[in-house]
DNA sequence: TGCGTAATATATTGTTTTTATAGAGAACTA
DNA sequence: TAGTTCTCTATAAAAACAATATATTACGCA
């Protein structure tokens, strides 16, 4: 019932592309230090977000990613679906399901698919553009720097990871050392 | 984003103790027969749900499982929580999740968050009381005897299975082949 | 008391999915 | 042309999950 990582990184990359200037590209390197995802693992995630035309990219030197389409108009449904292959709760939830031979299973399923629809609505409501503006701090966030040494949570991208925390230091000294 | 199989199981588990004449426990072989999960399984499943007072049991001959509460009062929330051990769309969802240092992660988290909350909501609405007296014909649910040979989709408790679906034609002839 | 039934507990195996990395190749710009 | 960057495919490593097997304990009844 978990997201995958991949769905939740996918966001991060596409929030990081919608806070960014629309006019020129992010590489995945620097994808890569923002999110603290590793430079092949971006380029992973990127592709069917390219394929599905999310984003687009530039090759070549100073090339990069950017968003294809408005930040406006991207939901996180609409990124979900497309990392984990449709919003079900059951694979029974999905299209071609009808060869599940129970009738209490059929009891259930019901349930599974009117959550699942839910679930889908909900995410449907968010867009890269409402989180991106969204100013807040995090409610429970009582980020440390302490605390921002702990990479149990994250535990790929080592060296990346290393240099975002960093970076996001400095900037955040930058802004006045507003948390 | 997929329910476990345990918490399909544990729902279909409990639905058929709801079912069923609840002055008799049903024996875990029998759930095994008319849920088509081998009897260890059950078993497995059997133990948190009883551990967290969902049902109890009857030791010896004549045994089985029963529902410690009534069915009205069970809410398939009560049993993803359990067996998923909480409604958290990622690990960051959860209480102990400050370990995050990411400032654009907690942009999504807050999203995250927003809707698990409403995934929880949304399955603590639905009671194994409302599931067990509902009784429209599954919607899209095409069943014919030669689909409910396929086993795919339920690979598992294979002669199990098969004695079940056995036992299920017999029934709905006896009831007059309506499905 | 002894037998059969059934729950309980634990260990182990097998499989699938997920996550991550590596490396070669193609495209683009300066 | 050189350097940068995307693109593609294969593969490794790890974790989670599902399922089975086995042994043990408890209960009821004759």
């Amino acid at each position: 019932m978990k997201l995958s990582a991949r769905s939740r990184y996918a966001s991060r990359i596409l929030l990081e592309l919608a806070r960014h200037n629309s006019s020129t590209p992010m590489s995945a390197a620097i994808l890569s230090q923002h999110t603290g995802v590793s430079v092949q693992f971006v380029e992973q995630i990127l592709k069917p977000l390219k394929q599905s035309g999310l984003t687009k990219s530039i090759r070549g030197a100073a090339g990069g990613h950017k968003l294809a389409r408005p930040a406006e108009e991207i939901t996180l449904g609409e990124v979900v679906r497309l990392m984990e292959g449709g919003i079900h709760l059951t694979v029974c939830c999905g299209e071609k399901a009808n060869n599940c031979p129970r009738e209490d299973g059929c009891r259930t399923r019901r349930a599974w698919i009117k959550v699942s629809r839910s679930l889908e609505q909900e995410l449907d409501a968010i867009t890269l553009a409402s989180l991106a503006h969204d100013d807040r701090v995090c409610p429970e966030g009582q980020l440390s720097i302490a605390q921002a040494k702990n990479t149990e949570e994250e535990p790929q991208g080592s060296t990346v990871a290393r240099v975002t925390v960093r970076s996001r230091l400095r900037s955040r000294k930058v802004k006045g050392l507003r948390r």
